[in-house]
DNA sequence: CGTTTGTTCAACCGCAAGGTTGAGCAAGGA
DNA sequence: TCCTTGCTCAACCTTGCGGTTGAACAAACG
């Protein structure tokens, strides 16, 4: 597909495929065992874990006849870097934002009606 | 569409508008503004902005004919709290079968060849 | 060996996503 | 008022996704 960020993202997407890894963050599980819960083919949950096994979630070992689909944590790191980021960046704006309209303030009369609603506290 | 964190996930999975939501991030920005770097129509940038939009990662004011978009970085704290509790829950297991293997380590001789390539560092 | 169990592969279907073009609308500026 | 700027709406096309069913493969078990 795309790069690996736009797989794992579309990967999460998927109501039944974030399902899917909160129950393997519990434990490992075979195909049949994960697919049990929904109601939809075994073959549909087969291409649900391809999906995010491509993105780097998920790896398959064999055991036997069976296929235990195991949790990769790591990968998590590369979206939580990305939103972090930008997400730090966006209030850094905010506090610069205050910075000015403080400075205003204080310079004069408020000339343009601030206007700022939204409150951040670090939640 | 589905539940916010599917909109989230779903908007993030095209790398053009992480591109945007980065930009955003710098500075809010108009339409033709936005669409300038991109190799595509306005109209198409209308549509991913409308995405966004609706992920409730964008707000979009009036300004005279100008219609602004504004980075809402609230909306990243729903996914780092999906992210974080499964990536944690994962480490956690890790930590446990550490424990189990250690355990089972000093009991006696490994009795099923314990079998673990993969190093977790908290890289 | 043949059968059962667990899983994947292949072909197909319906629908939504992302792209296009063309028209329409809202708000300033001449 | 007419024109230009900035943007959205509508119709259409193509591609990809999630689902299905039917067949195939792999490994244990009788």
């Amino acid at each position: 597909m795309d790069d690996q960020l736009s797989r794992v993202f579309s990967a999460l997407a998927d109501p039944t495929r974030r399902d899917m890894v909160a129950r393997l963050a519990v434990a490992d599980a075979g195909v049949n065992e994960l697919a049990e819960p929904y109601d939809v083919s075994v073959q549909a949950v087969s291409k649900h874990l391809k999906v995010l096994e491509d993105a780097g979630l998920v790896t398959r070992t064999r055991e036997a006849q069976r296929r235990p689909v195991h949790l990769e944590a790591e990968v998590f790191d590369l979206m939580t870097k990305w939103i972090e980021r930008y997400r730090r960046q966006a209030e850094e704006r905010y506090r610069r934002l205050d910075d000015v309209l403080a400075e205003m303030d204080t310079d004069s009369a408020a000339p343009t009606e601030p206007r700022r609603p939204r409150e951040r506290g670090a939640s």
